[in-house]
DNA sequence: GCAATATTTAGAAATTTGTCTAAATATCTA
DNA sequence: TAGATATTTAGACAAATTTCTAAATATTGC
């Protein structure tokens, strides 16, 4: 897993709203856009970014093309969240 | 919690090691630095960021200003990242 | 108080990032 | 095939970020 990439990829807002978006379910590129205020090549250029990172996955379905959460991702990442402070090896303190 | 801050904290590289440094234990920012190829200018910098996202503390010690990793952050920040992904709320899938 | 050490602040230069417009590509439908 | 819609790519530009050097501030010990 492309750590910098995740982390970059995170470091937005815009980025992070899309990916809170798409948890309502897999969106075309158009419908995600539509929820923000910025032009579709700006949006095209997120979904790159959330993309290289490995948090999205696309599908085109006919004239659309699809986008939806990789899930998958999120234990890597909640690792590398944890693996940033102490005591988060083993099923860390305080749970 | 400053959600923007701590994501944009963690975007950087430099920044993301001086944490895991910290996890051995405080540490003055000299000590701290001297892990880096940076100017003492450049890591002042970059501590400034992680204390205005709330991931560090300092305490004057003498000549010295002692970094500690502000460790109750930590399940804010997890929560923040599980928030990111869907059945993040209670116990979430695949564990 | 003065010199030495540790760290931060200020200001500038170089790089990266987010956004835009314009143009290109892909698919659908008439 | 031509026109309409959806999305991406290319190139430019402004804003933000990282880094540097030089100077300022704080503390120690003589």
């Amino acid at each position: 897993m492309k750590q910098q990439e995740v982390f970059r990829a995170l470091a937005d807002p815009t980025r992070r709203a899309i990916l809170k978006r798409l948890q309502g379910g897999a969106m075309s590129a158009g419908e995600l856009g539509a929820a923000f205020d910025i032009t579709p090549a700006s949006l095209s250029h997120h979904f790159a970014v959330l993309k290289q990172a490995d948090l999205v996955r696309t599908e085109r379905r006919g004239q659309y093309i699809v986008y939806s959460l990789n899930s998958t991702v999120v234990e890597d990442l909640a690792r590398m969240v944890l693996d940033l402070f102490p005591s988060g090896g083993a099923r860390g303190g305080k749970r």
